[in-house]
DNA sequence: TTGAAAGCGCTAACAA
DNA sequence: TTGTTAGCGCTTTCAA
């Protein structure tokens, strides 16, 4: 009202030179937004949202937070959704609380999508959003509903990649530790590991139930691992912070060398998988690229009109070999064909 | 409007009925309750903020997300807020971006407060919001203003603590590895620790500049500090990832033993500290008593008038006492007198 | 204890 | 291209 004021304009004129697309002649928008400025107006998001019956908050669910991959994800996430004219609202799921109550602020703020990061019972809670015609966007899992974009990291491909890479260096009795059993990522990287061992004619793996994503659990299941099965040679892990704890378990605890006597990879290559403490061999996952198609997604409003139909996107990841694992035969020398980021502290060079 | 109709009420006592403190006969209330939950209905945040002219949205501002402190930060924070019916959005401040534009989104949106957790430019940000009339809470940071409430741990008593702690164990050439210089916590734990060194008529420490609070900021600093100076038996990090960092190039790039050829400590009390590979003695910041100090400060609206005198509150941090410092003469056997946390991986079998 | 009515700050038809 | 007008969904005086 100042500002139309003072511009001798109509506040739908000023309504209109604030807005990007606002039919006004270039004379006028200048003046207001000129006058805007010198009067430090800035348009309140609570109205606007109000009267356009919708706003720029995009609600970001996560769980558990210990997985130093996910504050990678919310950092990226919530940049780019800055750079895209968005905003974050950050709701945490924790184990126990009532879903709904966990929801209902992003429900009272009409948010204009969700994105589900990491957080568990991610199908009810889609299910909860859906029923408020809220788009729910899912990052590294989905669920089987055919109205929910979902961007992972190809998870079986990976799980696939590592029983290959191991048994090409001639790994024989391999294992996987698992993550939460509830997961889609678990589920996907032991499908991969298992068809491929089972594709090369190669008896399954045994499998160490972690029950979580976290360094304790990886520990902790390397710990009940080792003794009762003498010969493993390799261990995939479902994640890196599982591999994490695993090795300082093998290492610390068992007084193992790794990867003279075993071999351990992990999945996501956090920051921590490149300190010279670990040095770990690991499948990365892409994501700037999947964050780059989410939130496209997002911008696009998939899921809003159900002809474009979402989908799943399933990126592949990358190989980053490191010390952790021996990926050549045992007489050969360490160096060997595959790509890679080059050993030790290989990240500390690059912008992180 | 919808549950008005169906009660046989007004929207204004419907209204009066969903707010806590309302004033209508309990039976409407209950009658009302009851219907509105049949309808699912909840109140639009959006509307009720411009109504009321406040929300209850806290914009927290975060920076560096690198640091694994952070995270648990974020995490603990957002948690407190939802239970105190505080919703969070979240910013990340990014070197090089325009501050203000930065925090427009909080400004638009009318946050109730903002918190700056480790955010640089902190003076100006909160500069800015003040000027809008938002009151500004930092946490583990402090600027010079009377009108801003900030929470920090007791950082000076902190580096004090350090510097007894290894002149007591006999070490006598100490060095203090930085970390951002523009920070309050990094100048007053150098600051502690340059002091006590000065009480007790040692010599000043040699202080290389981290420039950062960041793992590849320690691993290069220790590179750098080592080779130059040659006797440095111990040496006091900014913060844990900066010890870390550290704690990596004197193992794997200098061979150093630690804590025997040199004792390293840290400050702020990570995860990863806790972790067998690096075992490492620290600080631990009183990060749930900062939070609720810091929660109970926002509700109060404190700073919001300025009779309630905002104030720096500084909370002592704790020793947790690990491998990874010799906190005990060199004759003597192993064990000390200090409390401690128990060395290897006591946090695993804790609560995270 | 309740209802009527005005208004929070903005946008979006609809006219002009 | 602009102004007028009617809301968006809620809260809150003011009366009753």
């Amino acid at each position: 009202m100042d500002v139309a004021k003072a511009a001798g304009v109509s506040t739908a004129t000023v309504s209109r030179a604030m807005q990007r697309d606002g039919v006004v002649s270039p004379a006028t928008r200048e003046k207001v937004l000129e006058i805007a400025a010198s009067l430090r107006y800035r348009p309140n998001n609570l109205a606007r949202g109000l009267a356009r019956r919708q706003n720029s908050l995009i609600g970001v669910v996560v769980g558990d937070i210990t997985n130093p991959f996910y504050p990678e994800v919310i950092e990226r996430l919530t940049k780019r959704l800055t750079n895209a004219g968005l905003h974050t609202m950050l709701v945490n799921m924790v184990d126990g609380v009532d879903i709904e109550e966990t929801l209902s602020p992003l429900l009272a703020y009409q948010v204009k999508a969700t994105v589900f990061v990491a957080a568990p019972y991610t199908s009810d809670a889609c299910e909860i959003c859906r029923s408020h015609d809220i788009p729910c966007f899912l990052l590294n899992r989905y669920v089987r509903r055919r109205d929910i974009t979902s961007v992972t990291c190809d998870n079986l491909a990976g799980g696939r990649l590592v029983a290959e890479l191991l048994l090409n260096a001639g790994h024989r009795k391999l294992a996987y530790i698992s993550g939460r059993p509830d997961t889609s990522t678990n589920r996907d990287r032991a499908k991969g590991f298992s068809d491929a061992l089972r594709d090369r004619g190669h008896p399954p793996c045994i499998i160490e139930p972690g029950g979580a994503y976290s360094y304790e659990a990886g520990y902790k299941a390397a710990l009940r691992l080792i003794p009762a099965q003498h010969e493993i040679d390799a261990v995939f892990c479902a994640n890196d912070i599982v591999a994490l704890g695993a090795l300082d378990a093998l290492r610390h605890a068992l007084g193992m060398k790794v990867p003279n006597d075993i071999s351990v990879i992990g999945f996501d290559d956090i920051a921590a998988a490149s300190w010279p403490a670990y040095d770990l061999t690991t499948i990365r996952q892409p994501l700037e690229r999947m964050i780059d198609v989410l939130v496209s997604a997002i911008l696009r409003g998939d899921a809003a009109d159900s002809d474009k139909k979402p989908g799943l996107v399933a990126i592949p990841g990358e190989l980053v070999a490191r010390s952790s694992a021996r990926l050549s035969e045992r007489p050969a020398a360490s160096s060997h064909p595959l790509r890679t980021t080059g050993a030790g502290i290989d990240r500390l060079a690059t912008q992180r």
